[in-house]
DNA sequence: ATTCATTGTGTAGTTTTATTACAAAATAAA
DNA sequence: TTTATTTTGTAATAAAACTACACAATGAAT
């Protein structure tokens, strides 16, 4: 709603900018406000507030408030805060996971759908999967190898910089490449890109917007996230890279039809059977 | 609001229970609903609809019903649904990531403040930590091992389910287990923990409430997920055992004070020397 | 069982708020 | 400059929220 009041803030007439520019000012103040307020604090009167409500489609001042209220309790549900040595561990608990729901939503806000199709259309076109990530991001290229070679095309994870290097440089223009680092600056994978590029391999890079390795892959997965506060390595960016990963995982499958989700059920039911009770 | 409406219901007077459940029964249709309209379907006065709010500590009813739709903006933000072959990369995405931050609202709001308490004592007890997690699980436990061993005492993780036994026989007294399984129902990692407490180390679980594995662990922490819908191994668990890990972590680190919390930011510096520019 | 006190509920009226109809002002076109 | 059109505000109306008060119900004490 708040978007939408900018994005139509053009389009408006001249007072019935004002009453935008009154309610992006203080939207919180806004819900609260009687039609008089605000007619008041934009300098202009009580029908053109309701004129600009009906501008953005809403039958009149009470849902424009609702609307209003409902976007904003979305925006502000999960905030990131800094734990102290004072919190509770229930509440140390609940800042963490608000920080890591917040920055899935934030991923969620910044999805590039082309960048997906064609990551999708590049594993759909290789004829095998080299996923190398270090550190903490090695975990991301294990967790993200299970998920793609019961895709049905051989996937193997590299963690250590040195034998990326010679998988790299063993690699054709039928392999596919997917390179997982967290700032997308550190030189180990950023060599390793270079290599596999030359050995003409396809590169999908999971990483940071506008990061060297985003610059230097054929498709770039870009995960940004919020990390200023994490004590360890990024937690948050980690679960974000697992997350789109999936995504893709599953975009390919699905793609992938009748044929290739039997078979990851298949997949599955040997996994459960190992179960006690 | 609405879990408040609830609580609050029987120590309301009988008319004012009506609005309760007028309200409860259907709150989309109450956040649209004059006084007049409630107080119709509820069968009482006007007035007792305010006294309604007021006694929910709303000044009127506008103010409550801008609190309720808040409220129900909040509950109805991240819903799971199922993925199509119909849906678009981007809708897809979505799908996927809603169902993620789902989760994890879910585990926020199920957090055992005691179990947390008990597990972070336990970390202050023990003298080395072993994590033991097989298949998709091996991912998380490889992910707390980078945290757990920067916190000063050593930290190893195994995935190898021999292994795992083999090194849990090898345990004592001054040893902590975290172990890391989905389902707490694989029949490897309930041998290794019944090996790893016969050699009387003790044991943090990641798992599901109630699962064997839960059961036979000096402490449980929980991840219970509704994971129907994962065409893969169980991303969301995995995304919410990393998080409880993390909190784990952190919860130590934070209680560790000043000293801990010095050695971690070089940890940090340490990684961030390799990158480029 | 009856009275009195207390609590709960509704009626009727008041105030505030939202909305409409219309007229004046501003703007653009002829 | 005139005319048509759009934009904005004024004033009136309708609707909603709220208040004061009176009546009803309940319960405790005689």
């Amino acid at each position: 709603m708040l978007s939408k009041i900018k994005a139509a803030r053009s389009g408006l007439r001249k007072s019935e900018q004002k009453v935008a520019d009154a309610v992006i000012e203080d939207p919180d103040e806004a819900v609260q406000s009687s039609i008089h307020a605000i007619a008041t604090r934009a300098k202009v009167s009580e029908p053109t507030v309701i004129r600009f409500c009906r501008a953005l489609d809403c039958v009149g001042f009470q849902q424009f408030k609702l609307k209003l209220a409902q976007d904003l309790a979305r925006r502000g549900t999960f905030f990131y805060q800094d734990v102290t040595a004072q919190d509770t561990s229930k509440q140390l608990a609940s800042k963490l996971l608000d920080g890591a729901i917040a920055s899935l939503v934030q991923i969620r806000d910044q999805i590039n759908e082309e960048s997906l199709d064609r990551a999708i259309a590049l594993y759909e076109a290789c004829s095998r999967v080299e996923l190398y990530g270090s550190g903490g991001s090695a975990v991301v290229a294990e967790d993200a190898q299970l998920k793609f070679f019961r895709l049905g095309k051989p996937a193997i994870a590299y963690s250590d910089p040195h034998i990326q290097h010679a998988a790299a440089a063993l690699l054709d223009r039928d392999a596919l490449v997917i390179a997982v680092s967290h700032s997308g600056r550190s030189s180990d994978i950023l060599k390793t890109v270079e290599i596999a590029r030359a050995a003409r391999a396809k590169v999908i890079s999971v990483t940071a917007t506008r990061s060297p390795l985003a610059q230097c892959s054929d498709v770039a997965l870009t995960v940004d996230v919020n990390e200023d506060s994490d004590i360890f390595s990024p937690v948050k960016s980690r679960l974000g890279q697992m997350v789109v990963l999936d995504v893709l995982a599953v975009g390919v499958a699905v793609r992938g039809g009748e044929h290739m989700l039997e078979q990851l059920a298949r997949a599955r039911r040997a996994i459960d059977f190992k179960f006690v009770q």
